[in-house]
DNA sequence: GTCTATATCCCGATAGAC
DNA sequence: GTCTATCGGGATATAGAC
């Protein structure tokens, strides 16, 4: 432990060949960053500590003022960061042209997997609720993005009614408050929920379960119906 | 200010008749009951102090530690009295004994209401599943009362499908999973999910649509069918 | 059971050298 | 850009009288 620091500096000298210091800047604050989501994550605002974020990161604590001012702009760069990733989800471009049923069953099931696998993001949406989502309101960036999510969902609707295999009457905000909250809730609330009921859903057959449920329950409630 | 303290002594004299001493004791622990849930709910564990839980008690910080041992056992003691009264959700009774289309009905529509109306629930739950539910795994008293919700669900489901109104392969824990989810989900994400997609999810209309939306959702993922 | 005053510790932030 | 050492505020918890 003691030895890291000139390790890992002869290591990114090695490794990345071009402009070597400013890509440690970089790296730093990626670091950083990465440390810090999961140490916000894990303890909330207010638990997290910026003694405990520097100790596990390749750099001083010094730094974590130095590039992000203090403690709160961290947890906005943490934030603004993780939101950054999800768009990610809407670059899976093509899914727009494919059959509607077929689209938004993809759509669920990325979701589903996304948010399984990024249980730290998760939780971070978790602790900015308890905070009003007061940090989210001053990322712009934030809002422009995940419109996009809105976009797709709101084309694949209209061809879908036009095919006569959805209906008329779901707005796509709607429709993705409907998959966001299937997907995101086994997520976070999964340690009440497990404990009171009993049930571990992080287990393969459990998840594999809930997957198709999900997929199955919206899809039935967008199909056309004669008489509502 | 000053003299509140000698006016709530009177009052509670002339309102509760009998043995008014051991009532107050009674009515300070729920004093700080009340005032720690939204403390915590709002500020997170970490985040909420025992200062200003004091401050807007009619009691002093010495009593919480006199009650409740410190902050850690008011927390506790706070999650269980909000979990305790989700249990009146389930004696509503007589919901079993409905038509199985209309029980199921009435409990979303239950649970959507109990929800809209305890942001301050949800709000803890989030924060105990933030630290991993560890709190809440030490209260035996929070799983066994729960339980019910089970059991009611077992019975509407297993009539309604020996009726043929309900397909018979889902459980009911799934099904519960599933309800939570919706009713949970607006609450609990309401400002990340608002402030991005410019939607005020308490304005009565919204409420009202996906109230709709939740019912319908439920039940036609209930429907039998010819083939899935 | 209740209050005021205080101890003790921890944590975010900074100083200042290199 | 990076480090070590330290300050200063504030929060939990307790002391001790009534």
């Amino acid at each position: 432990m003691a030895s890291r620091k000139k390790k890992a500096t002869a290591k990114v000298a090695s490794e990345a060949r071009v402009a070597p210091e400013a890509n440690d800047a970089e790296r730093s604050k990626a670091d950083i960053l990465a440390v810090a989501t999961e140490e916000f994550a894990t303890n909330g605002l207010s638990g997290a500590r910026v003694d405990a974020i520097a100790e596990r990161t390749r750099t001083s604590k010094r730094m974590i003022y130095y590039y992000f001012g203090g403690k709160d702009g961290l947890y906005k760069a943490v934030l603004e960061k993780a939101y950054s990733e999800i768009r990610l989800l809407d670059s899976h471009v093509g899914i727009e042209d494919a059959e509607p049923v077929e689209a938004i069953q993809r759509i669920v099931e990325i979701t589903f997997d996304y948010d399984e696998n990024h249980p730290h993001f998760i939780s971070l949406v978790n602790v900015e609720n308890v905070h009003r989502g007061e940090t989210i309101a001053k990322l712009p960036s934030v809002k422009q993005r995940n419109a996009s999510v809105i976009r797709v969902l709101t084309a694949i609707l209209e061809r879908g009614a036009k095919q006569g295999v959805f209906r008329s009457d779901v707005n796509a905000v709607d429709l993705h408050l409907f998959i966001s909250a299937l997907c995101v809730f086994r997520v976070s609330n999964r340690y009440t929920f497990g404990t009171i009921f009993g049930v571990d859903l992080s287990e393969p057959s459990v998840r594999k379960r809930h997957k198709k449920m999900h997929v199955e329950a919206i899809l039935r409630y967008l199909e056309p119906r004669r008489k509502n």
